[in-house]
RNA sequence: GGGGGUGUGCCCGAGUGGUUAAAGGGACUUGGCUGUAAACCAAGUGCGUCAGCUACGUAGGUUCGAAUCCUACCGCCCCCA
């Protein structure tokens, strides 16, 4: 057998915690170099979010270096499998979504993902072009293709069944039609999360028995969210989004906690193992700093990076205000006798979702006008045109009058 | 189809007629310390300018009074067929 170690090779394998098997993508990479045809490397998503955040970064910044290598990316945006709702991992039902706003994500979702993927090498598919296709009876004949027993085998379902939660049995087909992309698409490799372990391998199942050369299967680490402990994911708002400002790419970054810098190294960015080794090896607060720098300049570009890091280092190193601070014109009925309530005022500008909330806030001793501590949830504020309120650390607005 | 369970706040979970806006934990918020890290400490987490209002699957009912009792409905789980 061939024996593949070349650079690029070990580029597209780097950070992988499973490749099924290691020995057939070898062979593949092999035998791709030498008939110079692309692998056809898979990658199905769906539009469940408009929003990607940096933890779907992951599986398409591996896609990318595919691409570098010279690899094909097969995208399939699952316009279909979305309106079924992915069982990995969960602990319940998905909630299903309709195709219309399935379709209406998937162009958000596009538009984020071509910031991380080559779009000359990529071959954008739907798998609802498959899916409509199908009748009942080729549905019925898609089933027949696994068992009960072994779905119960996953871990996501066999928590449920012997916890007496419930699975609906919609949740047992989604991992056949993701399978059945494979098929559709005649997939070289696959790639996932660990969490889609289960259904990397059934794709893997139905492609042997069309007959088909198998995928490679390659799992990929779960990124941690920003909180350190449950991966990243927009429900637990712990996540990175990629479209999120300079700042708050930034910010977030410096608040995950140093355990997780690695992993953001490695599956976040596009930095060298060798690098990323230095910099660990550097302070804490310097690597974090550099790791918070990198994401920003990744999804916003260098000069954005250096504004982040300065506006960063100005509020919380300095205790500075922000470059940029959100205005917010105090409207004539909040007003009386030229004062406003501190309470309503925090409401109106967005800073707190309730007044209680706010009145909170206030007695904590978390709410500042231009650095002053406001004592009291009923005092009145004199309301001055440029005035800054600040709640908590990170919420600022400009008072405007008018 | 028959029988037995179960449904509580963001999540888990206690509570079976009366200071129960509801124990405890998780999560989160604000403050302190700091590196917007971790750990730790403190306060807090339905709404309401504080009088009050609304909450324990949904709708009714019993009662001076219900998350707690009754009826119906809905959802979910288990066993039998």
């Amino acid at each position: 057998m061939a024996f593949v170690e070349d650079d690029a090779f070990k580029e597209v394998t780097r950070g992988a915690v499973t490749v099924d098997t290691l020995e057939e993508l070898q062979k593949k990479w092999a035998i791709s170099q030498s008939k110079s045809k692309p692998l056809r490397v898979k990658l199905g998503v769906d539009p469940t979010n408009p929003q990607l955040h940096i933890g779907h970064a992951v599986p398409l910044r591996k896609l990318r270096q595919f691409q570098d290598a010279g690899h094909l990316a097969v995208l399939i945006i699952g316009d279909y499998t979305a309106c079924v709702g992915d069982p990995s991992g969960r602990d319940k039902t998905r909630p299903t979504l309709t195709h219309d706003q399935v379709r209406e994500n998937a162009e958000s979702y596009l538009e984020q993902a071509w910031k991380i993927l080559d779009q000359e090498k990529t071959e954008l598919r739907w798998n609802g072009d498959w899916f409509r296709e199908m009748s009942f009876l080729d549905v019925i004949a898609l089933c027949g293709r696994t068992t009960v027993a072994r779905q119960l085998e996953r871990d996501d379902f066999q928590k449920r069944f012997s916890g007496g939660l419930p699975i609906n049995l919609h949740e047992f087909i989604y991992p056949l039609m993701q399978a059945w992309d494979s098929v559709q698409v005649q997939a070289d490799v696959e790639l996932g999360g660990t969490d889609q372990t289960f259904n990397l391998l059934l794709g893997r199942d139905l492609m042997r028995q069309e007959g088909l050369d198998a995928q490679v299967c390659m799992t990929l680490p779960l990124l941690v969210g920003t909180d350190g402990s449950r991966k990243m994911s927009k429900t637990y708002g712990n996540s990175i989004g990629i479209s999120d400002s300079p700042e708050d790419i930034f910010g977030k970054t410096m608040s995950i906690p140093d355990e997780a810098m690695r992993d953001y190294f490695t599956l976040g960015t596009d930095l060298s193992l060798s690098e990323i080794e230095d910099r660990l090896a550097s302070s804490p607060r310097e690597c974090k700093g550099f790791l918070a720098k990198t994401m920003v300049r990744l999804y916003h570009g260098e000069t954005a990076a250096e504004a982040a890091e300065q506006n960063f280092v100005n509020i919380f190193a300095k205790g500075g205000l922000p470059d940029d601070i959100e205005e917010f014109s105090v409207g004539g009925d909040l007003i009386e006798d030229g004062k406003v309530w501190i309470v309503k005022l925090v409401v109106e500008a967005g800073m707190a979702p309730s007044n209680n909330e706010a009145r909170r806030n206030v007695q904590a001793g978390g709410v500042r006008i231009d650095d002053v501590k406001v004592p009291d949830a009923d005092d009145k504020i004199e309301i001055k045109d440029g005035m800054i309120l600040r709640v908590g650390k990170r919420k600022f607005r400009k008072i405007r009058l008018g």
